[in-house]
DNA sequence: TTTTAACCTGACCAAACGGTCAAGATAAAT
DNA sequence: ATTTATCTTGACCGTTTGGTCAGGTTAAAA
């Protein structure tokens, strides 16, 4: 009764990648709600639309589970990183950066308020991984905006108060959501008020340390 | 075997008082750490020095020893609040506001890293108490901003985008102050960096909005 | 068609959870 | 000196927790 012929486990594949697409996304929304310790599976597992034991069958601790995400957050996190390399003038970079960071807010809210959870913890288990690949690439960063005060094109400003900023004021959109949901009349932003939002962070941030 | 007379029960006071506050300071840091679920009576028992019942009889549940504290939080918000009043300059008014809000990002971290799990959660505690003081507060502040930029005293800025970046970069120095202190050489900010940090975001929003 | 390997899941378990309680200790009031 | 009210805590309870496992189903390989 086999309803494809197809290539060889093609079908087998196709269900395990759905599943784990499925259980992921729905961890990713639990972990981001209660942090590692308040996250339970038997939520993940409801909220897949799965057994219990089925999330143990494809990932067998909660804390693989959890390891697995933080994994594909800062993916995306340095897929963002990328845009500080788009250009060689200083405006036109941090534009970007900081437009690219919103824009990751808005799509993977998730994703942020895993990352806040994580670190408000105390980045038990990433914190290797923030002293080695995000701290060079930070400081790596750091050292061209010391290169752009150097040369005269932007203020004199402490370029890591200036990065926690723009990291703060970003993800600020995706962790306190709900905050600005409840000021905003209990209504989520339109796309409207975002992209203003968006476009007065850029403003503000670059004539405040005079690129603009 | 009395070791002092004293006035009417006020060595029962006293315990009381003391019982009360060494949970209190305990509860906070745990539940700052771990979010309302991931928190336990038993770790926070243990932080507190005292057995568990013990925090169970001054406090009926978990819950509300939760809520006094986000209380008491609250409280403190409010208090930084007011700097807002203490002056008609836009700018001397903004600096202190800033200052005052980065001060307690430095002195009550646990506060605010409290603050912010409540906030990822959904705010499922504090939605009214946010949609009505907090909201009030925020919008007859948004006015003030209003007023000035119709006066044109500053930039013709979005008021609440102003707001969200303060809220969200003085208490970046809470939230993610693991972050920093793995940034920095995995050494928390010496109050010279600190005092740096805090005049440099003073001086970029200010900047930023034509107040400078 | 048979065998094998992967997928699925209800039932189960030890540990940890929030909370209760009885019984004792201590200090205030009488 | 006696009573009363508050403080203290180990033992305990029902529930929830992360995780296991046996026994099943399904699809790929032989």
């Amino acid at each position: 009764m086999s309803k494809k012929p197809a290539e060889n486990g093609a079908h087998k594949a196709a269900i395990r990648q759905e599943n784990e697409e499925q259980i992921l996304a729905a961890a990713e929304r639990v972990f981001a709600d209660f942090g590692f310790k308040g996250a339970t599976t038997a939520l993940i597992a409801q909220t897949a639309n799965v057994p219990k034991s089925n999330v143990h069958y494809y990932f067998n601790t909660k804390e693989a589970l959890y390891r697995r995400i933080m994994e594909d957050v800062c993916d995306h996190w340095l897929e963002a990183a990328r845009a500080f390399d788009n250009s060689v003038d200083p405006a036109e970079i941090l534009r970007g950066y900081i437009e690219a960071k919103m824009d990751l807010s808005r799509a993977r809210p998730y994703g942020s308020r895993l990352w806040a959870h994580e670190i408000i913890r105390g980045a038990k288990f990433s914190s290797s991984y923030i002293s080695t690949t995000v701290k060079d690439w930070l400081d790596s960063r750091v050292v061209v905006i010391r290169d752009w005060i150097a040369d005269g094109k932007m203020d004199d400003v402490e370029p890591y108060t200036l990065m926690y900023m723009i990291f703060a004021t970003t993800q600020h959109y995706a962790d306190f959501g709900r905050q600005i949901e409840i000021f905003n009349n209990d209504k989520p932003l339109t796309d409207e008020q975002f992209a203003e939002a968006k476009e007065n962070v850029v403003r503000i941030i670059l004539k405040g340390i005079g690129l603009a």
